[in-house]
DNA sequence: CGGTGAAGTTTTAAGCTTAAAATATCTGGG
DNA sequence: CCCAGATATTTTAAGCTTAAAACTTCACCG
């Protein structure tokens, strides 16, 4: 047995030369890749569908009335292109529709199917508690804290998007 | 103009109707995609480099005798083909070397070129600035319990990785 | 020694992702 | 009406990524 197995990540040799910003920024990457990893991983072996499938009909599910192709790459904060194709891939499934707006003929809406949303529902009962699981250690305080900083920093990304681009 | 102009992201519509845990999720996944866009929007505008050549050499920076493909593989927290396939395009590119390990052959070390440290350097000195930059708005106080925050975090979904495979 | 399972890496096939170019449509000013 | 620029989407080429299989080498037990 390996004595002090201590897991590798991102963070790794990272601690003390640098900037207590960088090494923040590591630790939010290796949180979200452990997450996303583990997430992946359950999705594929419990419901044999991909992470961004997965994703892609979360968001149509908050949209009974379904989204332009435009606006689901905002959302996913993804290219165009990159829905493009996995829409494609959950029209070929069934799972997902498209229909052409009356009004503009540019745009392409995107629903769920029923069956689209009944597969959809099911996996996001476990992928809630998945979550829910995750986050586990943490007090009911600690969340609603670490929900309040992640928003200043959200803002605060948000804010210098423009800037020093020196 | 749009009056309202409210960004899209991950966490549009995911507001009343789920669990803290599932929100928490979304806000930390929001903040790492921003920074990540924006990293390598401004990675590829700079020095012409993909965001995961980048990573590859900020772990090889962190080692100055070279990793295996494994360990890279372990903190870069992808899989081994990946980083096969990344490690050879820098090699062509002349950035990083790979040579057999003299005890098991079946292991590859990989470092920094003297040309692939210099580039890093410089890579390196820009990105930390940036970094610095998106959490400006952020107190070194809040800095500080953000980054204890995510470390519990971290503990957490670690512990909770075996189990909950139900 | 010889074989057997483990470990390190690469290969493969399929899918995901981006940036940029191409296509199609819309909008508004002349 | 027409066209120039803007908007919405798809296509393309290159690169990234995973999971699984294949290869190679190692460790060690008998």
């Amino acid at each position: 047995m390996d004595e002090g197995a201590v897991p590798l990540d991102y963070e790794t040799a990272a601690s003390g030369t640098h900037e207590p910003e960088l090494r923040l920024w590591l630790r939010l990457l290796t949180c979200t890749l452990m997450i996303e990893n583990e997430v992946r991983s359950r999705l594929r072996e419990a419901f044999d569908v991909t992470l961004p499938r997965f994703d892609l009909m979360a968001q149509l599910d908050k949209a009974p009335d379904g989204l332009t192709m435009g606006e689901l790459s905002r959302r996913l904060m993804v290219s165009n292109g990159n829905v493009t194709g996995i829409a494609d891939r959950l029209v070929a499934e069934g799972l997902v529709a498209r229909e052409p707006s009356p009004t503009d003929r540019r745009t392409a809406f995107v629903r769920l199917t029923p069956e689209g949303r009944k597969a959809f529902r099911a996996m996001a009962r476990r992928h809630e508690a998945w979550i829910a699981d995750f986050f586990e250690g943490l007090s009911a305080d600690e969340t609603r804290e670490l929900m309040r900083l992640l928003g200043k920093a959200k803002q605060s990304v948000r804010g210098s998007m423009g800037r020093e681009r020196r």
